[in-house]
RNA sequence: GCCCGGGUGGCGGAAUCGGUAGACGCGCAUGGUUCAGGACCAUGUGGCCGCAAGGCCGUGCAGGUUCGACUCCUGUCCCGGGCACCA
């Protein structure tokens, strides 16, 4: 009997799974090396051909990295908490854990079908209390510490109120509220239980606070920034609004250096990181206070470009800043406060719309520049942020195209303080050239006058240099059922940590998870929601990021139940050295974990820095999608090649009922399952008509004739695109039915070979065949056509080794580069010349074997028992790759004439460059290309070329 | 608008350091095998001219540097992604 890949491959899985071939354990005597897949949300869909690549190109890299010696950590889980389950739930009435369950199991069974290497003793899910306990146990010290800016570190929370009975705030500097007021030692002595943990709250590191944040109501909850896009929910897209409401924060911010400086110290694809940069926005400049005029108010505003001050003609505050009530004057008040409102009912999603129609009122009330001295204007204005700065700008329109753009809708003055800029049209806002109308600053050049000035404000107490980030605190709560509790409870309204003893807090099973009408989460409307004592508790839950901010540290120790992870494990693993995963999780994910283990660093639960040393983002595999033609207003379908003269439009046809290698139609299978989706009038059905195609020879062209059903040679022709693959588009491949047919050595093998591992492409089902062909053509190396295994203990050849060891080397390189498109051609190659040699010999075929079980482990286990191994190849070792087999007793040499590639010759590997020019000028081929002409430069390289310049 | 990627045969892609462009595979063509289809095997396959030998052109486009450019530089077009009133 041939190949024959369900057998083989349902044997080693059983095999693999029975013997926990996978299993790691802290071993002293290897180094380590985890690798890490980013973990998927088990959705009811299951996997697709896309989501496997990246989880096969970690596999092949842990299989090749256990040959090589190492102790591979490859673990697998699931992200199972989140509001698709739940929303799937409230739908179809399904409890969370039961359609997660079930979902869980279908992934899992997928995965092993694929012949994955995971340590699946180590597998866990993140709605498993045993799991949650520690992202609660997190939480909570979180809760417990704030973030010193002098050590730019975490510190227990009691070490504050130490120094607070000591000095007060005083001397503090700390991360925290920025309304945090000042207060002496006697002063917090003098503070009642409430207030003292109101201001502690503005420290904490886990704290709650009133913040105005994106709220859906749809969903009923709020969202984080990076879950809303131009104003509507990712998820669902519903519309959302900025509302007050009182949530729990991460303080991220405190972070953000240390997020900024640790990009350069990881192996990351340089887009994340600009991403992560941008993200974390840092800009330098300076903070100013601006007096109001005839007040002894102050307004503090940030800038970058503190150059331009002798040009602020006006300030503009944010609508929602805390003072614009306390300066407007009565003539504007109406003004000012319809302006607020207008800007509160519009949604995000408007103000963007309207980029270029800038809205503002004037406030009445003028503020002095501190370097003119002359009176200038305050308005407010949506353009300016509350979130960003101080909420506040000195508007320069001369050198900033909104204030620009502002000043020239209003009126407004505008003065030029860099020389030769041309501003009757637009702004001037690079930085560089001379200041003019500038005071001291005046000849300067942009680059020299910002540090000049910024001493100046700060010799004049103006106000302070200033590092601004874009970054803003992450919001820790949502209104939703299918979370982690918090660990938290309510006296007199105050929040209070629970006992890290009364950890997991489980969540309560409960049948329905609606939020209330008033947009109370779940958990409020439980009687039973309350500690052993009768306080509240918390009914909020924490967001889907919560779980797998630190997943890849539970799975060096999931089964402890003392710590987050032991001491000897977290000293053993340190961090992932290799995660793969999806460029979607650039910010979310991605940042939240590497502050969770920036944080956890801090207080000694971890060691490294930085959680994930090199990121692999693997491209998306696309679908190619079929279309058929509805001619409009009717039941009729016509064909690609004849539709142009109809009025059509297009409607995705599920591609299992097309020919992949033509794209014809099967109509009758259409007919059965697609036609009822596609049709205006459902009751119609019995009146859908097609319009086929066939083609004509005329006149030696070929064209496309219209035709009927009953013409033999009539088709229906399909549109096809490259879509991204999914549910919707009806585009979907299932590995299921690819692994069914081909199998999984041949699937993994296909993905590898589409192309480069970080790139899009699409999937191409015609290809596979190929591949198979190939897997096929390996394992006759091995076999006679009758299937008896037939390697021998012959010598090798030279020829042999050399192929052997080239191989060798090249896989080897390549596997490293994660270049694994190249390493199977390698692989093709050295088949293709072992068959026409017809090589037997175990000295050949053994090596080759053990380096190729990364990519077709199922095909590999059955060779390496045959060829007398006790299973399992896993630990063999990579081939020894001899460099004496790398050489060639010859180079074969391109020669040029002029850059222009004419012939090429063979010559001893060790001739030197008189040799081969001596050898060169000989050819008789030579003689055509220097005849009659001047030999000007004879260029050798060594192993490379020769090129001759003539004239 | 700003910031990253990327444009190579009919298709997926290769060329790792400036040195033989198109490896490997799909598809296609021809032949063998077969009652036939399929499977398998062999050969060919960037374009143009040519029976051939050979020649010319060719990595989005236009220039430049170099003995030599897919690779480096300048400009430009197109495609994909990220950010976008961020002071």
């Amino acid at each position: 009997m041939n190949y024959n890949h369900k057998e083989i491959e349902k044997k080693w899985q059983k095999y693999w799974d029975e013997h926990q071939t996978f299993k790691v354990d802290i071993d002293p005597s290897k180094p380590k090396y985890y690798i890490l897949d980013m973990f998927p949300y088990p959705s009811g869909a299951g996997l697709h051909v896309g989501h496997p690549l990246g989880y096969i190109a970690s596999d092949i890299l842990s299989r090749y990295m256990r040959l090589k010696g190492y102790n591979v950590l490859h673990p697998m889980g699931y992200d199972a908490f989140g509001l698709p389950a739940e929303q799937y739930a409230i739908e179809h009435g399904v409890h969370p854990a039961v359609s997660t369950e079930k979902n869980i199991n279908n992934y899992r069974r997928q995965l092993k079908l694929i012949g994955l290497s995971y340590d699946w003793s180590r597998e866990f899910r993140t709605s498993d209390p045993k799991y949650y306990k520690w992202t609660q146990w997190a939480f909570l010290q979180m809760f417990k510490h704030w973030f010193n800016n002098k050590t730019q570190k975490a510190e227990p929370i009691e070490t504050l109120i130490k120094e607070f009975e000591k000095n007060g705030n005083l001397q503090v500097d700390a991360a925290c509220n920025p309304e945090t007021p000042k207060f002496t030692a006697e002063e917090w002595k003098s503070f009642d239980e409430r207030r003292k943990q109101e201001i502690l709250m503005n420290y904490r590191i886990a704290y709650r606070s009133k913040a105005t944040v994106n709220w859906c109501p749809e969903l009923g909850t709020v969202l984080a920034n990076d879950e809303v896009k131009d104003g509507l929910s990712i998820r669902g897209g519903y519309p959302v609004y900025q509302v007050d409401l009182d949530q729990w924060f991460l303080r991220t911010t405190a972070y953000a250096e240390r997020l900024l400086k640790g990009l350069d110290e990881i192996d990351w694809p340089e887009n994340v990181k600009q991403i992560q940069r941008n993200w974390i926005g840092r800009s330098e400049g300076a903070e100013v206070y601006f007096p109001v005029a005839g007040s002894e108010k102050q307004i503090l505003i940030f800038t970058t470009r503190p150059d331009t001050i002798y040009g602020a003609t006006f300030m503009v505050l944010a609508p929602e800043h805390e003072m614009v009530l306390e300066i407007t004057t009565d003539d504007h008040r109406k003004e000012v406060e319809e302006y607020i409102d207008y800007v509160k009912r519009r949604s995000e999603r408007e103000r963007i719309a309207e980029v270029k129609n800038v809205t503002g009122v004037f406030t009445g009330a003028y503020a002095i520049n501190p370097f003119t001295g002359h009176r200038i204007p305050i308005w407010i204005a949506e353009y300016v942020l509350k979130h960003y700065g101080t909420g506040a700008i000195m508007a320069v329109p001369a050198h900033d195209s909104r204030d620009y753009a502002f000043a020239r809708k209003f009126g407004l003055p505008i003065i030029q303080v860099i020389e030769g800029a041309d501003i009757t049209a637009e702004s001037y806002d690079d930085k560089h050239g001379k200041m003019i109308n500038s005071g001291i600053i005046n000849g300067l050049d942009v680059q020299e006058a910002i540090p000049k000035i910024i001493d100046e404000i700060e010799k004049r107490g103006l106000g302070k240099r200033k590092v601004n980030y874009r970054m803003r605190d992450a919001i820790f709560s949502r209104q939703r059922y299918w979370g982690e509790p918090f660990p938290i409870y309510y006296k007199d309204g105050i929040p209070y940590p629970l006992d890290e003893s009364e950890l997991p807090l489980e969540l309560p099973d409960m049948d329905d998870f609606r939020p209330t009408k008033e947009g109370k989460p779940p958990l409020a409307k439980l009687e039973t929601w309350k500690t052993k004592e009768g306080y509240p508790l918390e009914t909020s839950t924490m967001p889907g990021f919560a779980g797998s901010s630190a997943y890849y540290i539970r799975f060096m120790d999931p089964h402890n139940d003392n710590a987050l992870v032991s001491p000897e494990a977290i000293q053993y693993w340190r961090d992932v050295d290799f995660y793969i995963g999806g460029v979607e999780h650039a910010v979310g994910h991605l940042i939240y974990s590497r502050f969770w283990n920036k944080f956890l660093k801090d207080i000694g639960a971890v060691i490294e820095e930085e959680p994930f040393k090199k990121l692999v983002n693997q491209g998306m595999i696309q679908g190619r999608s079929n279309f058929v033609y509805r001619i409009k207003g009717t039941n009729t379908f016509v064909s690609k090649n004849v539709k142009d003269k109809y009025d059509t439009i297009k409607i995705n046809v599920n591609v299992n009922i097309v020919n992949p290698q033509d794209d014809t139609l099967d109509i009758e299978q259409f007919m059965k399952s697609e036609v009822y989706r596609m049709i205006d009038d459902k009751s119609k059905v019995s009146e859908v008509k097609f319009i086929l195609e066939k083609e004509v020879e005329k006149d030696g062209k070929i064209e496309y004739q219209e035709t009927t059903l009953d013409d033999p040679q009539g088709k229906y022709v399909c549109g096809w695109e490259i879509e991204k693959m999914s549910k919707s588009k009806y585009n979907v491949v299932n590995p299921d039915d690819i692994i069914e047919r081909y199998g999984a050595d041949t699937f993994r093998l296909y993905e590898m070979f589409l192309g480069p591992i970080t790139q899009s492409k699409p999937w191409n089902t015609q290809g596979i065949e190929g591949m198979h062909k190939f897997v096929k053509r390996f394992w006759s190396l091995y076999h006679d056509d009758n299937g008896n295994f037939v390697v021998v203990d012959e010598q090798p050849t030279e020829e042999e080794l050399k192929i052997l060891h080239k191989t060798l080397k090249k896989v080897s390189d390549d596997i490293q580069r994660l270049s694994f498109n190249t390493a199977i051609s390698a692989f093709s190659t050295a088949v293709n010349q072992f068959m026409s040699l017809k090589t037997r010999k175990r000295a050949i075929l053994e090596p080759l074997i053990i380096a190729f079980s990364p990519f077709a482990p199922h095909m590999a286990e059955e060779i390496w028992t045959k060829l007398g191994h006790e299973p399992s190849i896993t630990y063999a070792q990579f081939p020894q790759i001899d460099e004496k087999y790398l050489k060639e007793d010859t180079v074969e040499y391109p020669v040029a004439f002029n850059g222009k590639k004419r012939f090429t010759i063979e010559v001893p590997v060790d001739y030197g460059e008189a040799e081969v020019k001596d050898l060169v000028l000989k050819h008789e081929k030579t003689s055509k290309y220097v005849e009659g002409k001047k030999i000007i430069k004879f260029i050798f390289v060594p192993k490379r070329m020769i090129n001759i310049v003539v004239k």
